[in-house]
DNA sequence: GTCTATATAGTGATAGAC
DNA sequence: GTCTATCACTATATAGAC
């Protein structure tokens, strides 16, 4: 929601308040009190999830302060300490919103029995998810490299039995003989890397292959080559030829 | 120099100390106190050096404080102002440092006329870089996701040119049918996500394949496994076949 | 639901005795 | 070359008027 205005202060409390007024004008009738209520917490508290995100992939969990990310939502920090009391409580809800669009993605991979099929679409919408919300990807990635003590929960009751799960469909498909012997969890973790480079290493890319490489053209023809690459690493064959 | 003792306080101030006593018993002759002087900066600054590259890997540059780097070494505050001034110039010494060590990897990718060896050797080379030093792909990763505001000058005036040259290489190859027709920079930026991954994404890998997936024993059959995976992405061919 | 003012602790950096 | 004491500043978080 509203994911791509959390540049200046200024830009954001301008459309935090059209928002709001838009909201209003709907609030004519007896009970539009607390439905206008409940509408101003809920877009004062995606905005700042919007704004936390951003600052949080800039500067990491320790390196942000909830000063600037209200001062990024165009808010005064104590209106963000009344939403979230303490930062960890908005980084966690940071880190919550970017499974669920971990999961999203995941679920891709059943979109087809032919191991072609599913990895390459899995791939595809790795990149998608790189290219719509780096900012997430970016959180994500220092999380981990700090030590994913955030992030134990998640990992082990969510990421761990999704991944044992594809372990098992894989392992099925290179005895079908439709996959080469890899390795399944290495695999898997080339996917993540490949993809996700896209996103945290968007800087990187950007001063090496110019912003040219970043634009939309440009991506869908690197995702094609990525899919074509990851698939040929795994020796992917179709099922019915 | 002593990158593995970063972890207590005590233990860093005890090893260090036994260091620069070892470095006494030999300043018996006239020239010998400029000599240890020398050797107690050479060992206090190298010292804090590695404490610093833990920190700043764990925290990233917003994150880490002086305190806690100067904790970590067993030094006061103080002290480690008085070797580097300001924590940018710290900072700035431990990414220079980490550039030498990249660029020790990336002249592996010219041992070879065959691209299967050249390519084969890289990603061995920059697999056993994520083994020996975690902590230095942590900091890289964390400078790059942050912005890479302060990697400008190494990006656009090291890295940069070095890539040209590898992408001229390549496309040569490919020319020559040694390779399939990939993307240049696609396939480089696939290797440097696939190896540093085993560094930056360490506890996650921890959390989901059991710390067992990163003994020594396992991480090189996992290097083989990833060396396979990227020859077979990249359609490497030797040239005498 | 908003926001000024502030409590308390930590930040980078320095002075100056040893 | 070492280290205590301290400065000016910023951090998270809260109190309490509106």
């Amino acid at each position: 929601m509203r994911d791509d205005d959390t540049n200046t202060p200024a830009a954001n409390l301008a459309l935090r308040q059209s928002a709001n007024a838009r909201e209003d004008q709907d609030a004519t009738s007896k009970d539009a009190r607390p439905r206008r209520k409940a509408s101003i917490r809920a877009s004062n508290e995606s905005h700042l999830l919007a704004c936390a995100e951003a600052v949080f992939a800039e500067r990491g969990f320790e390196g942000a302060s909830t000063a600037l990310i209200a001062e990024r939502a165009g808010l005064p920090k104590a209106n963000l300490h009344y939403y979230f009391p303490t930062k960890l409580s908005l980084y966690w809800r940071v880190l919550d919103d970017l499974f669920e669009e971990w999961n999203a993605a995941a679920s891709t991979f059943d979109a087809s029995d032919d191991p072609a099929q599913a990895i390459g679409g899995y791939v595809r919408a790795k990149m998608a998810l790189s290219r719509r919300r780096p900012l997430g990807s970016k959180v994500w990635a220092n999380e981990i490299i700090s030590g994913a003590t955030h992030m134990q929960d998640i990992l082990l009751k969510r990421v761990k039995p999704w991944m044992e799960s594809r372990v098992t469909l894989i392992e099925r498909w290179i005895e079908e003989g439709l996959l080469a012997p890899v390795e399944p969890r290495t695999l898997l973790f080339m996917i993540w890397a490949t993809t996700q480079h896209y996103a945290d290493f968007e800087a990187q890319i950007r001063a090496l292959a110019g912003k040219r490489a970043l634009s939309a053209a440009s991506f869908e023809t690197t995702t094609e080559e990525v899919v074509k690459m990851i698939l040929r690493a795994s020796g992917a064959r179709s099922p019915h030829a």
